[in-house]
DNA sequence: CTTGTGTGTTGACAATGTCAACATCTCCTC
DNA sequence: GAGGAGATGTTGACATTGTCAACACACAAG
């Protein structure tokens, strides 16, 4: 079903080749792994010739960032819907986040992971911003000493953690309860991720 | 100046054609990123035909992995010449993560990030889990009432900081921070990573 | 010296990213 | 409406890449 098929009655014009090659795109991440994904597959799948992908993405990146780009809008909104109690708020967070790398492995290895240019992509940067600005926002106004600090170390935390699992670095039951969400609660509650008040005597 | 050198002094065998393309490589994976590795520009720079590779590697994913467990060979090496004083041996390691990441970002990639098929590799696989024995345990034998979840949360922080740093994440002070080691040090100080001793009030 | 096996080479093929030239559609202006 | 202009899609071409097959040379064992 790669085939091309002619398809009379379709237009020439695609109608929306651009958001058809982004969620094409998309598709082949999860299937094959960022490294694996080809302009002309893509253009395949979008029922187009192997060079309709130029009259939209100056390059093969370019279509990639744009992926990744909608990748950092979707964890975003991700991010909005959850952190609701203020309290536990920085958990709520991190299980999203965890959640979202779970949900689509190959895309969350394209937004980081895999080396895109942020500064070629002003588009890609811009999403990426937006969304590590709710993440702040949501974890910087806590009581601890130094917030900026206390809000990297969780973010690296959840970031770690979530890598770990999409690169399939724990073992079986581990990745289970990293899906349940209980193995951040656990490792939470060891830290003081959740109830950061006892956390902040420093030297 | 990539045409081919007769150079006839050069005896017909290599010598040590299999050491020097994972040589070449990894200078390759420095210099562009995992991604954009060639096979046969690796051969050019060992000066070798383009197929010689394929004498001492089956595929192109078989020379990278061969480097990736190269570089884990070189993190282990580091977890043991550092884990010294046994109190803040979790904190040492951790710099030495970072440290090594920020050192080699590329192959730091090549180890996790770009999807290397462990399972394929069992070269690979060991050299992985030796490094990360280490790291076990000189981390496990702590106090903590769960000391799997505890070191798990350690690595993951200690991994998660590493990725942000190799992934450009963090502006340019927190970057520097993060080279000097200092960054962690008030990372761990907050979550009681070097004294842990205190964290352990958990349900 | 012969011979065989490991190591390197040459040649070929399909797939890919990208450029250039051409075709067709759509819409704005008269 | 007519017509041209700019956007969108197509065809063809080229260099590069991974990989396969066939051949060539080297060196050690007999």
């Amino acid at each position: 079903m790669s085939t091309h098929k002619p398809e009379p009655n379709k237009p020439f014009h695609h109608g929306d080749l651009r958001h058809a090659l982004i969620e094409a795109t998309a598709e082949l991440i999860e299937r094959d792994g960022p490294a694996s994904v080809s302009l002309r597959e893509a253009a395949r799948i979008a029922g187009v010739s192997h060079n309709a992908p130029y009259r939209h993405f100056p390059t093969r990146e370019a279509l990639l960032a744009a992926v990744a780009a909608h990748g950092f809008r979707q964890l975003r909104l991700a991010f909005e819907a959850s952190a609701v109690t203020p309290e536990n708020r920085m958990l709520a967070l991190g299980q999203e986040y965890v959640r979202f790398a779970l949900a689509h492995p190959g895309l969350f290895r394209l937004m980081f992971g895999s080396g895109l240019d942020r500064q070629s992509h002003p588009d890609l940067e811009q999403a990426a911003q937006d969304a590590f600005r709710v993440l702040q926002h949501a974890t910087l106004d806590r009581g601890s000493p130094s917030p900026r600090d206390a809000a990297l170390g969780a973010w690296a935390l959840v970031h770690g953690l979530s890598h770990l699992i999409v690169d399939n670095q724990l073992n079986q039951d581990l990745q289970e309860d990293a899906a349940s969400g209980r193995l951040l609660e656990r490792i939470a509650a060891i830290y003081g991720l959740s109830t950061p008040r006892e956390a902040g005597s420093v030297p």
